[in-house]
DNA sequence: AGCACGCCGACT
DNA sequence: GTCGGCGTGCTC
């Protein structure tokens, strides 16, 4: 008999994938796509085969212990899929697939058996009604639907306000692909696939939809991915990992809110699903439909020079009217003891709102890494003069740092920008706002929801079901209030302090103030009382600010992307960001110098430059130091088969390293 | 990742 | 003497 050898992809971090002999029992069944029991060193562990070939490669191959699937887990896009990630994402093609299969599958678990498929052709949409489109929302429909109709992949972007019936757009391009026998998959963020998020989708496509999300159960996980392997679900509703769900004759991929940050895994593979999706919608001839009312910087661009089509919404449906977004310059305040936490003017506005029985949410960063100095006359802040990004104090250095180039300068004392006034630290927790609004407000019912204070998900649950039936007259809490969640009574929200987002050391903070603002003014005025948003901020006049209150995206756009273009960043670029940790910052330190130096000697002769290193943002995390520098190029498939020459000569002890491609 | 191999300090 | 500490390297 002809001897047979596998191509094993494992999911541990080494490069390749390993040969292994195929017993002669397994020949027949076995296949690219099927998971395989192999022995590796001393242990046992579950790989995925990803070739067959009847030629060895090395000396003395072992043996393939076990078949776990008669049918392939992965078919041939999704193995090639896996194998782009792996690439372009800096991982190894087995630890792509974890990422791509419901955990259980990686302990060998639920054995795929072949089974006679059952083909689910009459898989419609279960409501009947009619879903009149407005004007704007045929013309973006029609065009999708063209695209799809070419079976070609395709890009757009559905850029639309809170409320200008993107959803509706999505629903009934994948009722059209449902009709023709074709599936879908809708990625939302995790904290905006909320029960009537679902509900929605499920009065619309019944059984034929499968909903994942994080508090499923392992074993229902599976379930799900077999009623879409079999064709009993072709709508596939989830978060992130939703998009390698096993769904036949993909149609259309949704990103919904694609500007959202949870859509970049933060663990090894660290991927960032628009990206992949492209790429699966490039393999699979797909649509990919990405949806928002503030694009990524990233998406716009590609929408404006690149191959994305961008379809716009301009109104919202029934014309409801957009919140009055005020602006509250905290530096005209008169000044307090401590720091200034409720202005006049928000003061004001909560204690009306509640005597006319109505709800005000409140919203503030966390804190997090608030260590920029401020003026609190002027609203001065020091920056990197190299990369305009907010510097942090390091108070063990007694310095300030910039966390991408890692420039460093004493603290200055006196304000430069009105000589009268003195940099301080700025920040306040959502605790010491809560004291501040009970002694404002004693009469209000209040909540606080933060991630300190209620970790448990089933308490935020409960606090906002409080707030949703009224039991509640004053929410404080992070953006995480934000999503989701519809609370008609709301009249009033107040943005404690904008300048917390718009300094927090990273290249995007304004793209994020932007967005924040934005989202937040989007809760205002979802019920019949017109809504109000008071933003407080030493900065009015700041470009995301400004156009937050206008709901003017172009000309946030038209001035971020400026900056982006003088410095260099995304989209101009892209960026790799790698990370040193250790237990001895020296050693840390001392290490990522040579491996810049190696880098730079290596690198910016072949177009891609270096930035830092410098400290990370989190410069001390779980007792190790960590320090980072930044690649800067044109394309990441351009330089990372230079890092990966590199780091292969590279000699490194004690140290960890990690990588991330076009990190957020 | 995780496990074996290897090369330096305090123990019966 | 050698038990075991972690640091380094490799896995078909």
């Amino acid at each position: 008999m002809d001897s047979l050898f596998a191509d094993v992809a494992l999911g541990i971090p080494s490069r390749g994938t390993f040969q292994y002999a195929v017993p002669p029992a397994f020949a027949e069944k076995i296949k690219p796509g099927c998971r395989v029991w192999v022995n590796v060193r001393a242990r046992r562990l579950v790989g995925t085969v990803t070739a067959l070939s009847p030629e060895k490669v090395i000396e003395d191959p072992k043996p393939i212990e076990g078949l776990i699937d008669e049918t392939p887990v992965l078919d041939a896009p999704l193995l090639a899929l896996t194998r782009w990630m792996a690439e372009y994402y800096f991982c190894s093609w087995g630890q792509a697939i974890e990422a791509a299969l419901p955990a259980p599958f990686k302990k060998g678990k639920f054995l795929m058996k072949s089974r006679a498929k059952k083909i689910a052709n009459g898989v419609e949409s279960v409501d009947p009604l009619n879903h009149p489109l407005t004007a704007d929302q045929e013309n973006a429909f029609r065009e999708i639907m063209e695209k799809i109709n070419k079976k070609e992949a395709g890009f757009f972007l559905l850029h639309g306000i809170t409320g200008s019936g993107k959803t509706e757009i999505y629903m009934q391009v994948i009722g059209e692909l449902l009709k023709a026998g074709r599936g879908s998959i809708v990625l939302v963020p995790e904290i905006s696939l909320t029960p009537q998020a679902v509900e929605r989708f499920h009065s619309r496509f019944g059984d034929g939809l499968a909903v994942i999300h994080s508090r499923l159960s392992q074993g229902h996980r599976v379930e799900e991915w077999h009623r879409i392997k079999k064709g009993e679900a072709r709508v596939v509703v989830g978060a992130r990992s939703a998009l390698f769900s096993p769904v036949q004759r993909l149609g259309l991929i949704v990103i919904d809110e694609e500007h959202d940050t949870s859509y970049k895994q933060e663990e090894t593979p660290r991927y960032q699903a628009r990206t992949v999706a492209a790429e699966r919608a490039r393999l699979e001839r797909a649509v990919l439909l990405m949806g928002s009312a503030t694009p990524s910087l990233e998406t716009y661009f590609a929408s404006l020079h690149k191959d994305t089509r961008r379809l716009f919404l301009p109104e919202r449906i029934q014309k409801r009217p957009l919140p009055v977004v005020q602006v509250v310059d905290m530096r005209r305040e008169p000044a307090a003891k401590g720091e200034k936490i409720f202005s006049r003017a928000l003061e004001e506005a909560v204690k009306n709102s509640l005597k006319k029985k109505e709800q005000v949410m409140l919203f503030l960063n966390r804190r997090g890494f608030s260590t920029h100095l401020h003026c609190a006359s002027c609203g001065y802040v020091m920056t990197c003069p190299n990369c305009r990004v907010s510097l942090a104090y390091h108070f063990d250095k007694g310095a300030l740092y910039c966390h991408a180039c890692g420039y460093r300068t004493p603290p200055i004392r006196l304000c430069p920008g009105c000589q009268k006034n003195y940099l301080h630290y700025f920040g306040a927790g959502t605790q010491k706002v809560e004291e501040e609004a009970r002694r404002l407000f004693p009469e209000a019912r209040l909540a606080r929801m933060d991630t300190d204070s209620t970790s448990r998900k089933d308490a935020h649950e409960t606090i906002l079901k409080k707030f949703k039936k009224r039991e509640v007259d004053l929410l404080i809490g992070t953006q995480m209030i934000a999503k989701g969640h519809d609370f008609p009574n709301v009249s009033l929200i107040g943005v404690i302090s904008a300048d917390t987002a718009l300094h927090i050391p990273d290249f995007r903070a304004a793209e994020r103030t932007f967005n924040l603002l934005t989202q937040v003014a989007g809760r205002a005025g979802r019920g019949a009382i017109p809504g109000k948003v008071i933003v407080q901020t030493h900065l009015p006049s700041h470009y995301a600010i400004e156009s937050a209150k206008d709901h003017d995206y172009e000309k946030f756009y038209s001035k971020e992307i400026i900056f982006r273009k003088e410095l260099g960043m995304p989209p101009y670029s892209h960026l790799i960001q790698i990370v040193m940790s250790g237990g001895t910052e020296k050693e840390v330190v001392r290490q990522i110098l040579l491996f810049a130096k190696f880098l730079k000697e290596r690198l910016e002769k072949r177009g891609v430059s270096l930035m830092g290193p410098a400290p990370c943002v989190a410069s001390k995390l779980a007792g190790r130091f960590r320090w980072n520098v930044y690649l800067k190029g044109n394309s990441i498939e351009e330089m990372v088969p230079l890092l990966r020459e590199s780091l292969g000569e590279f000699k490194r002890t004690q140290v960890a390293l990690t990588v991330n491609v076009d990190p957020q």
